[in-house]
DNA sequence: CATCAAAACGGATGCAGCCTCCGTATGCAT
DNA sequence: ATGCATACGGAGGCTGCATCCGTTTTGATG
């Protein structure tokens, strides 16, 4: 699959390598140090001169955006997971879950995915994405809203900022304690008060 | 009052001066253009050279505890108010916007508050600071919890970080509307289920 | 296999911000 | 008025970002 289709010109051997090993190496710095990592290093252990991964990914948000094509593998992978259930509660608090640890693979990318999320044109590499996520939200969010477990005044948007923030508390260095309750809290604040097991 | 007490030595003039109109030229550059703001910038629109910033605020984390500092006031003032009314839980929901508005004064803020807040030891200028906050929030909740109003297991370090994220959600440019049910989404978390209001 | 043009590479470079050193200027006590 | 401690601030080293341009690599062609 990769990039897809047939394009109009046939692509050069060394392009792909170096595509390819760019993509490991910033995966690893942006694992070890966070988004905001030096690009310079990045390139630098990946062997090639900077030019060559701004040529290939104009933006850090452009690097970032590639890197996370690859793990948004995982995620597609758990929505099949998830829909197996029958419970729409069951999956919606899943799916929050799944991407809240989505959220939290490398330290910093809470902010450009809230800078994406907000965009209204896909200006950004991110864009698409999130609305991708945000929407798909807001339908685990009315399922379990036609079954009466989620109260009627919450958006599938509102969950995405939830799951969001809780990546953002935990990446930066809060105890998985606290941010238990956190996420309890949330949830009994989304669920519907009346529900009958 | 100021740095309050007698200092075994006498503090010179140009030294007080430099140090106001610093905190004064950095809360401005704070407010335009965020806690990350160039330190050289603020400098040098100060009046002073870098060094002389540094020599009074050796990180830009004290800086912003020096400026903050002036803004505590009016929590402080918020507090006179709020214990006023005799309403528990909405004390409590009146301490948590105060708090909120407060950490969204400057963008960038919430995340040097949530390293200061998980510092154990007060390495930090802002772990003080900190700590005070959440003690008081602790205690806020305590008392809504004393009249059945708040779930008991509920933290007041969970609610500060609560705050801590809508602040940041907002400093990011969500709209007032998403940031509003977000809003009453954990108030209704944390909430007692059956209030007999 | 030799040749060639397009495409990609990467070092060099300019810029901005951080932070520190050290010679100089300033303020305060005498 | 003098002297000394104290504070000042420009210069400079460092890191990272982003781009330009001469050189190299690649793959297509004869």
């Amino acid at each position: 699959m990769a990039t897809s289709g047939h394009q109009g010109r046939k692509p050069r051997a060394d392009v792909q390598r170096n595509r390819a090993v760019l993509l490991e190496t910033a995966q690893r710095h942006f694992l070890r140090h966070g988004v905001g990592t030096s690009l310079e290093a990045v390139a630098k252990e990946a062997g090639v001169g900077p030019a060559t991964l701004y040529r290939h990914f104009p933006t850090r948000e452009a690097l970032l955006a590639a890197v996370l094509q690859t793990r948004s593998e995982e995620l597609v992978a758990r929505q099949a997971d998830i829909e197996q259930l029958g419970d729409p509660a069951e999956a919606l608090e899943q799916w929050l879950r799944a991407m809240e640890e989505y959220f939290s693979a490398y330290s910093g990318l809470p902010e450009p995915l809230m800078a994406a999320a907000r965009a209204q044109e896909p200006d950004g590499p991110l864009t698409i994405p999130c609305d991708i996520l945000i929407t798909a939200t807001d339908q685990y969010v009315r399922a379990a809203q036609h079954a009466g477990h989620v109260r009627a005044s919450v958006q599938g948007y509102d969950l995405f900022l939830a799951a969001c923030s809780l990546a953002w508390i935990k990446g930066n260095g809060t105890d998985e304690e606290s941010l238990g309750r956190l996420r309890a809290l949330i949830a009994s604040g989304y669920r519907e008060r009346d529900t009958q097991a």
